[in-house]
DNA sequence: ATGTTAAAATTGATATGCAATCTTTGGTTT
DNA sequence: AAACCAAAGATTGCATATCAATTTTAACAT
């Protein structure tokens, strides 16, 4: 599964012509931190950067720019690009973030959504499933965050779309900074009670299961702010450009 | 020894620390495109633009990818840069992802918000009920967006702050797209009846009241697809760069 | 060790060149 | 005159080279 060949690639379901360096890099860069592979602190030089993917120093800041606009990356003056480094409230903002979105589009699909999208929902649900038992963390994760992603793909609005998809590529950034273990098996028992909650079209309990379930998240996450992981960028970046030239 | 090497400007009354020329020139034509001075569709030549702010092309370029990752841009390869044209669609899924935002907003701010915060909506109601009063369309407008802000920010949660300003940001380019005029005295109404709710704690009936003012104000769109404005990129900016030099 | 200064590296920005692609123009054909 | 087509012109996307400002590092003296 090469993610990326040449010229197009699959973004949220659509074919797209790509030819753009900078968007491109950005989004490995992205998937890199959402991997963990470049943690939070990291310095993302320029020159660095663009010797890894062979382009100039201009595309390099594009893609800096796109990365800090998304608040995965800081960008401080004269100093350079750094993968951001979440506080604790920041944590909690977006979480709650998270919430209200959620929240919303369980108020729009509940009762409303059609057998195929339950299905589609329980399918992920069974995914996540094996996942769980295979005790498969890593997986785990992933198709944790899916689900949500998934959930609200539902709504139809692609702005809310991509508002939470920046959300939880700011989660997966959160996880970098933190060590504690997740209870995968309750995460999951939540995402299974929320479907049958909304088929029921109780709102007002979904909405409230979204919230605790949220608030279980993120109550697990101790941030540990001091260690300074010293990481070498080309390193941390070589399996994502592997595929490239 | 160039004109611009002091550093700060004066931008929307307070002074700013910029240094980063590619953000200062998004904001202002940001500032534009809110304004109506740039119309979708209208073309952003990089050189123009470079011209313009006497800047380099690559300066501009990071301030086009910045606009657009805030979606009041859209780059198409290799033929350009220009302001975006939101269809009708655009325009709903906007309006829902702002209700959905301030929905939740409300769920945290009812009853739980001291006397100071009730006071600010209240001023600004205030401020609007004159604005309203002197018929001035322009300023009504503004005020009634700035509420909106207002309240948002009283959750002090600044990830949902900043999706709603850009939410607002996009609204105020789909005005650009409409020709019906607003029934301010009743929107106007909703502010005050929402406070109102919120400070009796009434959760629900606040965010069916806000679900229904949105409605109504995407129900007051009628987008005009049709027209080509032929417009000077260099005259519509004019107002924003003299201050510049 | 501590503080200071000089050198090196990095960023922010500019200028220029070039290939790819889009747009326009002018002619040609029907 | 309208439709078509191909060459010329303009614009974008990217690479390279350069420069000033600033930060970081290294060397040095206290």
């Amino acid at each position: 599964m090469q993610d990326f060949a040449e010229g197009e690639y699959a973004q949220e379901g659509r074919a797209i012509a790509m030819g753009n360096r900078s968007d491109e890099i950005s989004k490995i860069v992205t998937r890199a931190i959402i991997h963990k592979q470049l943690l939070p602190g990291c310095k993302l030089s320029e020159q660095t950067l663009a010797d890894i993917f062979n382009v100039s120093r201009a595309v390099v800041r594009q893609a800096l720019i796109r990365l800090s606009e998304d608040g995965l990356v800081t960008m401080e003056r004269n100093r350079g690009a750094f993968v951001s480094r979440p506080t604790y409230r920041e944590a909690v903002e977006i979480y709650d973030a998270l919430t209200i979105l959620e929240q919303g589009v369980a108020a729009q699909l509940a009762g409303r959504l059609g057998a195929q999208g339950w299905a589609e929902l329980r399918h992920h649900l069974e995914l996540q499933h094996k996942a769980v038992e295979e005790k498969n963390d890593q997986l785990s994760d992933q198709l944790g965050s899916a689900f949500h992603e998934v959930f609200v793909r539902l709504s139809r609005n692609t702005v809310v779309q991509q508002m939470h998809a920046q959300l939880i590529r700011r989660t997966a950034l959160l996880r970098s900074l933190v060590n504690s273990r997740f209870d995968y098996c309750g995460l999951l028992h939540d995402h299974g009670m929320l479907i049958d909650l909304l088929e029921q079209g109780k709102i007002v309990e979904a909405q409230k299961l979204i919230a605790v379930h949220h608030h279980n998240v993120v109550k697990g996450y101790l941030m540990n702010d001091e260690p300074q992981p010293e990481i070498d960028t080309r390193e941390a970046l070589s399996r994502y450009v592997s595929q490239e030239r």
